[in-house]
This record gives structure tokens, sequence and C-alpha cells, in this order.
DNA sequence: TTGTGTTTTACGACCTCC
DNA sequence: GGAGGTCGTAAAACACAA
């Protein structure tokens, strides 16, 4: 671990909008992503950006965030895992830019256009099947799930996170694959998780990537075997690599895939 | 309905860094 | 020594074909 960049997150040294809005938290609140141990992440991940988050946010935030949502108070409640030290700007929620968007055009209503555990209406496209007001029922067993002393053999010690939970991970781990200990706590207190459901996340999340690039390298030798390829960098897709959703099909939903993503600078080689 | 494969949380072992 | 990294794995949740 290199405490020495993540608790230098922590110092305001770092200006300019690094992230929109998302959580509500305050510019003041992000840090820069630590120096990515590779190359630019996702440069063609066009579902979230976190460089320009210019007066209108991409159109894929406007499917999940339609509107705000004043259900979630009522299924997250008070969070029985939200510390008491989450401030109030923190309030759990989507950012009040997600709402002043419109639904992009298309041939149905946004991901969450329909109210949300209504019948027929997924909290996302990977929950296609899953029952009605799940996201609810998930949302309560996620916030009292981890670090609950649960174990493999006694009671439920696995949760499945809500697609919310879910959606604020990813545009984290899009965002850096990294997280800081300040953003780590916030997104913590934020989602109703435990700081340690959060690192653990994003060490499945960092897993998840390896895993899938090296599956993709696997193939694209499969292929093309004659031409001698440089050592691919584990976490560095190619420019023409894959979209997002092919990376995270589970969250492609969640993300969207109609709007671009500009890269972050540093991001940039 | 059931069996099977995949994905998602969660943990332990081990390592590195400060 | 502590915190967090990867790696491997367990087990629940989920998707889907038969």
């Amino acid at each position: 671990m290199y405490v020495g960049y993540v608790l230098d997150k922590d110092s305001p040294v770092y200006p300019g909008p690094g992230r929109p809005a998302s959580l509500g938290l305050g510019p003041q609140a992000y840090g820069p992503p630590p120096p990515p141990p590779g190359p630019p992440q996702y440069p063609d991940f066009t579902g979230y950006s976190h460089v320009e988050p210019g007066p209108v946010p991409p159109a894929a935030w406007s499917a999940p965030f339609p509107a705000p949502k004043d259900d979630w108070a009522a299924a997250y409640g008070p969070g029985p895992a939200a510390p008491a030290a989450s401030p109030a700007p923190l309030a759990f929620g989507p950012p009040p830019d997600f709402s002043a968007v419109p639904a992009p055009p298309g041939p149905g209503p946004g991901l969450l256009a329909q109210p949300l555990g209504g019948p027929g209406a997924p909290s996302s496209p990977g929950a296609q099947r899953r029952t009605p007001f799940e996201w609810m029922r998930r949302s309560v067993a996620a916030g009292g799930g981890g670090g609950s002393g649960k174990t493999r053999t006694k009671d439920k010690y696995r949760v499945v996170y809500t697609d919310h939970q879910r959606l604020e991970l990813e545009k984290e781990f899009h965002y850096s694959r990294y997280i800081t200990i300040r953003r780590k706590s916030e997104l913590a207190a934020n989602l109703g998780l435990t700081e340690r459901q959060v690192k653990i996340w994003f060490q499945n999340r960092r897993a998840k990537e390896r895993k899938v690039n090296k599956k993709k390298q696997q193939q694209q030798q499969q292929q093309q075997p004659p031409q001698p390829t440089p050592p691919a960098h584990d976490v560095t897709p190619t420019p023409a690599g894959p979209s997002l959703g092919a990376l995270c099909p589970s969250s492609a939903g969640l993300l969207g895939t109609s709007s671009p993503m500009p890269v972050k600078e540093e991001y940039l080689s």
C-alpha cells in the first residue's frame, strides 16, 4: 500500500473540478486521482465524466437519475450503517445535476424513469429478472451486512449491494481505480456501507478488471497468433479497447453508453 | 422446477510500504 | 506493526437452458 500518496490525497493541494458533484459532495471532497499504476484507464469510457462536468452532465447520467428520488430516503432510511458522522451535505441521493437532464431519446424510458420497484421496473438492466421491490429489500440487507460479524458459515454473510450503491462505486472506480482514504470514508457514509466494504469492493473490482483484460488479451492472441504483441498492461485497455459495458457488463446499464467521457489529463500519457 | 455456469461479496494468506 | 495491495477461494445471488 502506498500510504503516502493516499494521505496526500486528503490535502487540499489539488485544485480543479476533478469530479462532478456526485453524491452531493463538494469539490473539496475530491482529491486528485492517485497516480494510476498504469496508463490511462478506460480511455474509451464514455459514460462518466469527471474531467469536464460541464453545465450539462453527460446524458448517460440522465437515465439513472431522471429525478430526485425521495423514495431513496424511504428505502435507506436513517441507514443502519450510515454513520452519524455523515455530514448533511453528503445526504444520500442523486445530485441535483442528474435531475435536470431529461432522459435521452430512445425507444424506452430511462433506467429509473419508471418508479423503482414497480412491476416490470427492474432497478437495472442487470436486474431484469429481479423481483419488484427487490432493490429496497437488498438495500436494507446491504446496510446491515458487511462488518456485522457474519461469517461464511453463520447466517447470511453476503449481501447484495443496491444498484445505486454499485453505480456510485463504479463511478468512483472509473474516476480512479484506487480510492483515497477520504473518499472511501465519504462513499461509505453516503452509501450506507462500511469503509471495509468499500475497500473490498474496489479490490474485487480491480480483480475483475484484471480478469477481463486478461481474458481479452488471450482472445486477441488467439485471433492474431503470428503478430508478436508487446506485453500488455493488465489494467490498460487499448484506445480501441472495450467499452465500459464490455468490461463491466453488470454495470453497463447503470453507466450508460451514449455519452462521451473525456479522459482525465493526468491519465493521458 | 432444477441443474449448471457466471457474477458478486467477503475473507484469509502473503506481500510491500511507511 | 498497521494499512492496504494482490491472489485465490468460498458461498450467496443471479441468469439461463433443459
